[in-house]
RNA sequence: UGCCCGGUCGUUCAAUUGGUAGGACAACGGAUUUUGGGUCCGUCUAUCGAGGUUCAAGUCCUCGCCGGGCAGCCA
């Protein structure tokens, strides 16, 4: 009863059913299995994108909710691409979006002489043979999407040639391309992976952690389905992209009697305005479209950790959008919505101006100076208060006043009464225009009486501002991001049309003039604030003792913003 | 053209495995508010199509339609 119960419980708290969980308790229902292992395999040729943090959520989740544990094993089967570099960096983005592999970490490339006995023994079932062909006769051979393909003359050699030929493979007798291992399944096979798919070929290459004690390298199919079974993984979660591969992942499964590590397929995640594809984000650097991988405009998880983004929001996202088979192209405002979920409960509040004008309490005394006390975060009463300087002069957003206001406007305009957030409620009583007409300060009085906001004869005002005090002020940069695309579906391009061509030219937006209280002037690289009224923000690593950076990770929701932009 | 996989509100994921189509986001109303934030309450038009099986079909069967994937010595 109780453990009915809880097990009840568990499922809910972990969310809606998937398919892959449902699997993964059958397995176990059905003793198939008795311990969960999954494995996250990124390949070090690059870095983690928001597309990656799905599958960790997914293989690290399942494994959690079943109390087992997820490998990361790096997928290093191609010397030619991977870095010792990328590996670093994969590791710190998994750490900070926050996983924990513990100790199972490992590399297809320690497998290396474990699949070189395995492709041995497949030799000598006759179920592989060295191919002499080149990668072109090879690719001519294979056959098209309805004919089948033609078998190679080399495919007749015996095992004990094959098994000659392969071991001189390995100790370099060959150039790069020369011959390449192929199991032989059915060059007529309607999937085209079954048609003797090259499992070795020869690179002449420095691996970043084999060096040169291997010139052969073992394709993807050959080196991950075995990997998970010497691993003992026991579900392999991956793309749909692999599902053709599924056949084959099996096929050498049941000729090797090997562990039988299960694959089932899930649809990335596609996020509206965003590209993921590696070669799509390399461009966008090379061509200077972003400042690099760590850009905070990039899906990247370096970029969104440098916008701001919290590895919390991440994942919570990730769960609650699920995962199904079906190709998707999720919102990227769900992604904003987690962001500001988390962000408000967690950011302390400041006060900046980033599009300031210059407003000056008349009767406000010239030496008087003040000091008044600011909620950290109205959502947690225990972050505290914090003391907020104030002043005859102020920085207030040119935004909040209008000369001629529309009906719905209720902020500042000449003879209105709003509060500065904390402080007075003031009254605009003049506007000062430079030659130009453009109003660059606005003469206004303050009611002492209302101190704190409140006043005591209890009128009300439709606006409450955010304000800096200019003596006290702090200057700073802010950097303001928008999509990278200004297009749902940035690479959905027509012929001739160049996916680049969707490029948002307002990503991004430098606001060199800001100012920003004393306390926030005093965060450090990485921090999370919100100024209040404006969004999230977070200090960047352009960041000098003089001069802070702060990079705008979202807006606030804006429901003015919004009003104006209605009818367009 | 061959094989494989998909098709449920605007988006995304569910539906006790054949039994009242539900949640989240978005949108739209309202309340509250010292952030046009937040919170709370309310509203909200979906099972690709046609047959069939069944007391009962999103779910099973058949035939269509639409979308995606596959011909690297990449992963």
């Amino acid at each position: 009863m109780t453990d009915k119960n809880e097990t009840q419980a568990t499922t809910e708290a972990e969310g809606p059913r998937n398919f892959l969980r449902d699997a993964v308790a059958a397995d176990l229902a059905a003793g198939r299995i008795t311990k969960v292992i999954t494995r996250f395999p990124p390949e070090p040729n690059g870095y983690l994108h928001i597309g990656h943090a799905k599958a960790m959520c997914i293989d690290f989740g399942i494994a959690d909710e079943f109390g087992g544990f997820c490998n990361l094993r790096f997928d290093d089967t191609n010397p030619t691409k991977e870095e010792q570099e990328y590996v670093d960096a994969i590791r710190t983005d998994i750490r900070w979006l926050g996983f924990d592999w513990g100790s199972h970490e490992h590399f297809a490339s320690d497998y290396f002489e474990q699949l070189y006995e395995f492709a041995c023994e497949l030799i000598g079932k006759g179920l592989a043979y060295v191919d002499d062909h080149s990668a072109d006769e090879i690719r001519s051979h294979r056959g098209t999407l309805t004919e089948a393909g033609l078998e190679s003359p080399c495919r007749t050699r015996s095992a004990a040639d094959n098994l000659d030929l392969f071991r001189r493979m390995r100790v370099g007798e060959f150039a790069d391309g020369a011959k390449v291992l192929r199991a032989k399944i059915d060059m007529a096979a309607p999937n085209l992976m079954m048609r003797d798919p090259v499992l070795y070929r020869i690179r002449h290459a420095e691996h970043h952690r084999t060096g040169t004690a291997w010139c052969i390298y073992p394709m993807y199919d050959w080196a991950h389905g075995q990997s998970d079974a010497i691993e003992g993984v026991t579900h392999s979660l991956c793309d749909l992209a692999y599902e053709i591969h599924r056949p084959l992942y099996d096929w050498f499964i049941a000729n090797l009697g090997i562990f039988p590590s299960r694959q089932i397929e899930f649809a990335r995640g596609n996020i509206t305005y965003t590209v993921t594809s590696k070669r799509r984000l390399l461009q966008l650097i090379e061509t200077g479209r972003v400042s690099g991988w760590d850009d905070p405009r990039m899906p990247t998880l370096c970029g969104l950790r440098r916008r701001g983004v919290p590895p919390e929001a991440i994942r919570r996202f990730w769960k609650d959008v699920g995962v199904a088979k079906r190709e998707n192209n999720i919102e990227v405002g769900l992604l904003e919505y987690y962001m500001r979920n988390h962000l408000n409960k967690v950011a302390p509040r400041v006060m900046g101006v980033i599009n300031p004008i210059k407003l000056t309490i008349t009767n406000y005394p010239e030496d008087q100076a003040e000091e008044l006390d600011a909620v950290n975060n109205p959502e947690d009463a225990s972050a505290g208060t914090h003391k907020v300087p104030f002043g005859r002069q102020l920085w207030i957003e040119a935004d909040d006043f209008m000369e001629d206001p529309p009906k719905k406007f209720f902020r500042l305009s000449p003879g209105r009464e709003v509060r500065l957030r904390y402080a007075y409620f003031i009254t605009c009583n003049e506007v000062v225009k430079d030659e130009a007409g453009k109003v660059v300060e606005l003469l206004c009085t303050y009611d002492p009486a209302t101190k704190g906001g409140d006043a005591p004869d209890g009128r009300k005002v439709k606006a409450t501002l955010h304000w800096v005090s200019a003596a006290h002020a702090v200057p700073v940069e802010v950097r303001l991001y928008d999509r990278l695309f200004s297009v749902e579906n940035p690479t959905d391009v027509a012929e001739g049309q160049d996916w680049l061509d969707n490029l948002n030219p307002e990503s991004l937006t430098v606001l060199s003039t800001c100012f920003v209280e004393p306390v926030a002037g005093q965060l450090g690289v990485g921090s999370t604030c919100q100024f209040e009224r404006l969004g999230y923000f977070c200090v960047d690593p352009d960041s000098t003792a003089s001069k802070p950076v702060f990079n705008r990770t979202v807006t606030l929701r804006d429901a003015w913003t919004k009003e104006q932009t209605k009818g367009r």
